[in-house]
DNA sequence: CTGGGGAGGGGGCCC
DNA sequence: TGGGCCCCCTCCCCA
């Protein structure tokens, strides 16, 4: 007994699901675009992909071997076995297919490639004419890194770091590869070009290498094998790495796309591509999650802990603000520099909610099935509320501009008053601090900190999030970001499982297990687990009400 | 319904 | 560069 339709039927549904992004636990980054994919049915498709997903979720593909949209046709190929040609199916086209099926060891797919080559009595690509012809055999780098590598070709530290990582499949290189090698500069920049034109410059002297594949000191456990509190109660809408779409792209250079079901979505290509906040988007998360639901009451996805790593929605991110990151970034600096507030990030959280008004921080949730929204797609991130329109929506974030300036400006003066404090704390003990800030009056007891601590001043931030294109002072900041877009909690509790992003919080934590309470408040003697709720019960004590 | 506590998460920043 | 800590936001639970 056989069902004949079986594998088709399966591919179909495979391919729906990646459209939606159901249960997508991987996202391939070409250039400036992401792609979500299934690494079972990737690691079935090719011995590369397989030892790439293994232990990566996010996976950087060399941009001089494939560009977006030849992999966005090859990632088709895979899961429908159906080559769907671009434009004109010009040789150029099956030349750039074959380069990267053959870097992506796809044998089938180059056969086929091959093939068509030859019977259009057109030369296989080779050193001549492939797109990377001429490139050193080294240059292959069958990117499987376990790191994130700058995508940037003029990074130093992209360079070095592939020139370290040890290529595990050097020794497999099968009779494809012939026809991979070689490439000029000149081609791969081409190849590398971002969608506007730009290959990254503006990032090109900015370390992006990241490990963000930290692994937990107590749990053997991989990404993979998470708790009842991880991903897996993903809704539809959201994928492992779908707080992904929490991009507002500053431009195409730095921040890559978000390819909803690998459907390339051209830059602010219209209104129906709306953007997200990037500011305060983790924050928000519940937020967004919760647009899901609304009107109703907020609780499925919420109901485990955890779920907002995974819990943000499927919306489009591209869009027409993608300027606004950028623009909002600098508001946030000179807020901290005309604050001279070390914490000013932190109103410029909450500004930022209020500060995103004046974007379009909506998104529309392309494949989210519309039930008590009816028509109202368009939904506002800090009310909830649902339009039918982008124009609508529009209309009513203006509102929210208004009232929220309002807020802002009461803020400020409380601001004044912490920012006195926070002075008079700094410069205390300034005798073993000799090396002041120029721009305010802190000190610190070494240059390196005073460094560090300078770029806290800057307008710009130099370390972008390759996922949403926030903007960050420090690498470890961005670092540790970029660990919760991926859902990488490398920390696990040992006595129920729970996982976390950071040590520190596995340590606070711990204390739930050992009832360990060490923080006392002398007002009342009241005892607690976290200093954080030791300080929020004190503000009880001291409120006026 | 409300206030308080517990706890998860994010970003900033210093060491 | 990463760890640790601080601060903030938020949600859930419970009295």
């Amino acid at each position: 007994m056989e069902l004949p339709n079986h594998a088709k039927q399966l591919l179909l549904q495979l391919n729906q699901q990646r459209a939606k992004g159901f249960l997508c636990d991987v996202i391939i980054v070409v250039e400036n675009a992401l792609f979500r994919a299934h690494k079972n049915i990737l690691a079935a498709s090719s011995i590369y992909f397989k030892s790439l997903v293994l232990h990566d979720n996010l996976i950087n593909l060399d941009t001089d071997m494939v560009n977006p949209s030849v992999f966005r046709q090859i990632l088709d190929f895979i899961y429908t076995g159906k080559l769907l040609l671009a434009d004109q199916a010009s040789e150029n086209n099956f030349s750039a297919l074959l380069t990267a099926a053959s870097y992506l060891q796809l044998h089938d797919l180059s056969a086929l490639c091959r093939r068509k080559l030859k019977r259009n009595g057109k030369p296989l690509p080779t050193k001549a004419t492939s797109p990377n012809a001429g490139r050193p055999l080294r240059n292959q780098r069958l990117s499987s890194t376990p790191v994130i590598q700058n995508r940037y070709s003029g990074s130093k530290e992209s360079g070095k770091k592939q020139q370290l990582v040890e290529d595990p499949l050097k020794d497999k290189l099968s009779d494809d590869d012939l026809y991979v090698g070689g490439s000029n500069r000149e081609g791969s920049l081409n190849l590398g070009a971002g969608k506007n034109g730009s290959n990254g410059n503006l990032c090109s002297d900015q370390e992006l290498g990241l490990d963000l594949s930290k692994k937990s000191p107590s749990a053997s456990t991989t990404q993979d094998e998470v708790s009842p509190n991880e991903n897996h109660q993903e809704s539809p809408q959201s994928a492992t790495a779908s707080t992904a779409n929490s991009a507002s792209f500053e431009d195409s250079t730095t921040n890559p796309q978000i390819l909803e079901g690998g459907e390339p979505m051209e830059m602010g290509v219209g209104e129906e591509n709306q953007s997200l906040p990037d500011t305060g988007q983790r924050k928000n998360s519940r937020h967004v999650a919760r647009k899901k639901e609304w009107p109703k009451k907020e609780n499925a996805l919420d109901s485990g802990k955890g779920d907002e790593e995974a819990t943000v929605p499927n919306g489009v991110i591209v869009g027409p603000s993608g300027g606004y990151n950028s623009e909002h970034s600098f508001k946030c600096k000179v807020e901290d520099v005309e604050n001279g507030k070390e914490n000013s990030e932190e109103s410029g959280h909450s500004e930022s909610e209020s500060g995103q008004t004046s974007a379009n921080y909506v998104y529309r949730q392309e494949s989210f099935e519309p039930v008590a929204y009816g028509d109202n797609l368009y939904v506002c991130i800090p009310c909830g509320k649902g339009f039918p329109s982008s124009e609508q929506l529009n209309a009513h974030v203006e509102t929210h501009t208004e009232e929220e300036l309002y807020i802002k400006e009461e803020g400020a003066y409380i601001k004044e008053e912490a920012e006195d404090l926070s002075t008079q704390s700094s410069t205390f003990g300034s005798e073993s601090r000799p090396f002041k800030c120029s721009v305010c009056e802190k000190s610190y007891k070494d240059p390196a900190t005073l460094r560090q601590h300078e770029k806290t001043h800057w307008l710009t931030r130099p370390f972008p999030c390759n996922i949403c294109g926030k903007m960050f002072t420090q690498r470890g900041t961005m670092t540790r970001h970029m660990r919760s877009h991926l859902g990488l909690k490398p920390f696990a509790c040992e006595e129920c499982g729970m996982r976390f992003t950071r040590q520190y919080r596995l340590t606070e934590h711990m204390r739930v297990h050992s009832g360990e309470k060490p923080y006392e408040c002398q007002l009342c003697g009241g005892k607690f687990t976290q200093q954080r709720n030791l300080i929020s019960h004190l503000r009880m004590h001291t409120s006026p009400t």
